[in-house]
RNA sequence: GGAAAAUUAGCUCAGUUGGUUCAGAGCACCUCGUUUACACCGAGGGGGUCGGGGGUUCGAAUCCCUCAUUUUCCA
């Protein structure tokens, strides 16, 4: 059977795939075996496949194809996440673009679209992945929001707020007007924009003014804001206590311009002097700072004056319905006809956005479901710093232990529709019973002291909110093996706790952490043990891949130029855990090229006809390669038990690449149309084979290809690379490496020495050899005779005059040339080298007669010293009796 | 404003407890070569005061101090 002259990553990939499929190599079932498994980081469910996607997915189908080679059970549970803002943002747009508002719908109505938009488009993400190889068991695929995983959310709520961890109140939240629910702190993106700072004169409230709107006094003070529209909520201004400035107003009233209320100067050590006018005015409803001196003061009253929509409330008095923004600037207007504005600057500010939405976040008091953390935090900060859990790289346990240190308790109630709903059912008069149905909250209410008379089951009224979306993926690791609905089943003893998660540092805390948190809670085990986080792909200028630089490439579009192998090879090619990655697409088309130098090299052993009669010539190199795949085997071992896979890749390629394409093969391969002895074929054929299996985590299309090539003799059908077994170490023969780095090292000089001259390869030499080193030349004669194209070797004892010559080591070489030898080149060539290590050796001599080195230094350090000093000054013996030979 | 990390070749990165010629790899670049698996190739080559300065040490890319720059997190 022939080979195709090119590899065809289309044909091969989608091929296999399904064979893969097919013959359910993907599934997991638990058994006797050591399980391996990963459950992955769900992507949401109206996701597409982007480069974050294909890195983090390349890392986990690397890990896990391993795994499997090497005889685990193994599982990767793949999964999407309903993703509440996100999606039901998508979906209101989607209606909005049929014309249908939000607000014409029932909730039932609305979820009703949002379920078959899911259907329709959830999901594709996934299907993406299979082009990348992903070996999913997708017999497992859940999603969060299926009946069990459902079930499992409102479970760990019922049992944390009998727990007493879960509690209702008001705090301050981040509003989004535009989405209408709160979100969480990691949602909101801070940016920082030009912006202007009003300041603002308060005036001292006098008996004089009886206008009772702020006019003009002879005294006051003046404020800084960016946000002059909320002056009617202040509640009071405050000053430093040690600002001299202001002392003799502390304990006034001011009034409020244009409304008049009248408010108190305070003092507080959080006053920056430094800043503005070094008076501040607090708002308690609309900022979190003010908030918190609120709380402090108990300042009075607390007025809210923006609704949800964020456009101000009959609270305020003034401008009651206009947009906060268009507010500002009337406000503005009116403070300079009233005479309170002094002047305005331009400030630059952090201001914090949406995620979803990117509407500006209103820092806004509501009434929330809040889980309490502290309890949390402990364990699982305990779980990282021990070891139980490892953060790889290790640098992001400072963040850790930072944040969990000062964990802030969690908001989980999202005023939305899309999403687990709260448990909690309000009798009429506003208290609440938290239960898992409508029949238990009633039969509950039953044994109420303060039961209403005559309630009916339908007078109870559930919470319109939903949950934090992060409030099921938390439980992730537990649910998908149905740990809450069965915690004694079979798979959630064998599979959980797990071992890798593969994710970004951006969601370490509320997602890495949380999980941890709840395996502790929920299970009392942790639920992985290694954290494997990946950086952020940016594209080569370093900036973010975003839609809107356009500087993202499409990942389907890659897999189509570069072959699913390329991209994978590409991908991981320059990403050390941690380390944001530069994406450019040269590394796409190494790994093609990679791809493409297999297949070549596969070709060529292919083609090999075998002599039966022939006698073995190649048992040196033979032995060699054997030696060095095992150096090799050696450290992508390493590489991979310290998670450095971009250095297990580079070592598999420079093995396959370097030392079995460049090096063995040339070694062995019979001149063109000549037969291979049978031997040298079959030692070929299983190196082949065993680099194949090394290759398969990274590049699994092109290895199962070339696995079933019936060079490698009949396949049964279960016979794949995806698990065949992967190399183990064998012995390794450190002589022969270090015997075969010289003969490189000859056979690099042999044609440097062509080179210079201008003579070409077919143009046999004679070489001969003064063998100072003991090294066994002989045994490799046949490598050098080929690759350096020698016509006869000589072991000789002395120089030979008026030839070419040069060290390898210690050991001298000469090739006589036709023409005469270039005396001058030579000796200025020698020269040189002689110059070098004489400096060399002076360094040498310089540390071994400082006796302060000779006796701080280890006894090995200082016998390395003397051995370069011995090698320095043979070579510089045998340098100089070669220049007296000139 | 507070905290953490980083800075090594044109680019992306290695460099373990300070100690072999330790200044490295891949890519890119330059020269040569269309040799019979592969031009998606082969052979050779150039290129870095290890961010600056200071210190500890017999010895520093590695440890300490300081400055600069960058990134991230928190406020």
């Amino acid at each position: 059977m022939s080979i195709a002259t090119k590899y065809n990553p289309q044909e091969t990939e989608d091929k296999w795939y399904s064979y893969w499929l097919e013959k359910r190599f993907f599934h997991s079932e638990p058994d006797e075996r050591e399980p391996y498994t990963i459950v992955i980081p769900p992507p949401n469910v109206t996701g597409v496949l982007h480069m974050g996607h294909m890195l983090n997915n390349t890392i986990q189908d690397v890990l896990i194809r391993k795994a499997r080679m090497q005889g685990k059970n193994a599982c990767w549970v793949p999964g999407t996440d309903h993703a509440s803002i996100a999606t039901e943002a998508k979906v209101v747009a989607m209606l909005k673009e049929q014309g249908i508002n939000k607000k014409d719908l029932s909730r039932e109505e609305f979820l009703k679209y949002a379920w078959e938009w899911k259907e329709k488009y959830g999901g594709i993400i996934l299907e993406q992945l299979k082009k990348l190889g992903a070996s999913c068991d997708w017999d497992r695929t859940r999603f969060t929001m299926e009946e069990d995983l459902s079930d499992a959310v409102i479970d760990s709520f019922i049992h944390l707020y009998k727990k007493g961890l879960i509690y209702r109140g008001y705090r301050m939240v981040n509003w989004d007007p535009q989405g209408k629910t709160s979100i969480s702190d990691e949602e909101v993106i801070r940016k920082e924009i030009n912006s202007k700072l009003y300041y603002i004169k308060y005036f001292v409230a006098t008996d004089e003014d009886i206008s009772g709107v702020g006019h003009p006094t002879a005294e006051y003070v003046t404020i800084a804001t960016t946000r002059p529209e909320t002056i009617m909520a202040d509640a009071a201004i405050f000053v430093n206590p040690n600002d001299e400035r202001f002392k003799h107003l502390v304990g006034k009233k001011v009034r409020i311009p244009l409304i008049g209320r009248e408010i108190e100067v305070m003092t507080d050590e959080y006053v920056d002097m430094e800043f503005g006018t070094g008076c501040l005015k607090v708002t308690p409803a609309h900022d979190t700072n003010d908030y918190e001196l609120g709380l402090k003061y108990n300042l009075t009253p607390f007025l809210d004056i923006l609704d949800d929509d964020a456009k101000l409330n009959e609270k305020a008095e003034i401008l009651v319905g206009e947009d906060r923004f268009v507010a500002r600037k009337k406000i503005a207007k009116m403070l300079e006809e009233a005479g309170n504005l002094e002047k305005v600057e331009d400030y630059k500010s952090q201001v914090g956005f949406s995620e979803r939405t990117d509407a500006v976040i209103e820092p806004k008091v509501s009434l929330q479901w809040f889980v309490k953390m502290k309890e949390f935090a402990q364990p699982a900060l305990d779980d990282v710093v021990n070891g139980e859990v490892n953060l790889i790289p290790n640098k992001f346990e400072n963040t850790y232990r930072h944040w969990m240190e000062n964990v802030r308790d969690w908001n989980i109630s999202r005023q939305l529709w899309w999403g687990q709903r709260i448990p909690a059912w309000y009798l009429p008069d506003g208290t609440y019973i938290i239960a898992k149905t409508q029949e238990e909250a009633f039969a509950e209410a039953q044994t109420l002291d303060t039961k209403p008379l005559d309630l009916k089951p339908s007078d109870l009224k559930q919470d319109e909110d939903v949950m934090d979306t992060w409030f099921s993926s938390w439980l992730w690791p537990i649910s998908v093996f149905d740990g809450f609905k069965d915690p004694n089943n079979k798979d959630f003893n064998y599979y959980y706790p797990t071992n890798d998660l593969v994710t970004a540092p951006e969601i370490l805390f509320f997602w890495v952490a949380r999980m941890i948190m709840a395996g502790r809670e929920f299970t009392g085990k942790k639920p992985f043990t290694n954290v494997y986080l990946t950086g952020i792909v940016r594209d080569k200028l370093g900036r973010k891949m975003s839609k809107s630089l356009g500087n993202s490439p499409d990942p389907i579009g890659l897999i189509d130029k570069y072959g699913a192998d390329g991209v994978r090879v590409g991908m991981l090619m320059s990403s050390p855990a941690g380390n944001d990655l530069m994406f450019d697409e040269a590394y796409c088309e190494q790994g093609r090229n990679f791809a493409s130098k297999i297949w070549n090299a596969f070709r060529l052993v292919k083609g090999w006809e075998v002599d039966a009669s022939l006698v073995n010539p190649n048992e040196q190199a033979v032995a060699w390669f054997e030696s060095r795949f095992n150096e090799a085997l050696i450290e992508i071992e390493h590489n991979f038990k310290q998670y450095r896979l971009s250095e297990a890749l580079m070592a598999t390629y420079k093995l396959v690449w370097d030392d079995f394409c460049a090096w063995y093969l040339e070694m062995v391969k019979p001149a063109y149309q000549h037969p291979i002895d049978a031997e040298t074929k079959i030692a070929t054929v299983n190196f082949f084979e065993q680099i194949l299996k090394l290759l398969h985590p990274f590049m699994p299309f092109i290895t199962e290809e070339l696995y079933h090539d019936e060079l490698f003799g009949k396949r049964t059908e279960m016979d794949c690379c995806i698990v065949a077994d992967y190399p183990v170490v064998g012995e390794v023969n450190e002589n022969l490496l270090k015997e075969a780095e010289l003969v490189k090292g000859l056979v690099s000089e042999i044609r440097n020495v062509r080179n210079t001259r201008q003579i070409s390869p077919k143009e046999a030499l004679a070489l001969n050899i003064i063998a100072n080193s003991g090294a066994n030349y002989k045994a490799w004669l046949n490598v050098v005779t080929k690759l350096a194209n020698v016509s006869e070797t000589h072991f000789v004892t002395d120089k030979v005059v008026g030839a070419a010559a040069f060290m390898v080591g210690k050991d001298e070489f000469f090739i006589p040339l036709a023409e005469n030898v270039d005396a001058a080149a030579e000796k200025e060539r020698l020269t040189k080298e002689l110059v070098y290590l004489e400096g060399f050796l002076k360094s040498v001599n310089a540390k071994l007669s400082n006796e302060r080195f000779v006796q701080n230094a280890k006894p090995e350090i200082i016998d390395n010293e003397r051995n370069k000093q011995a090698d320095a000054e043979s070579k510089i013996t045998i340098i100089k009796d070669s220049l007296a030979a000139l």
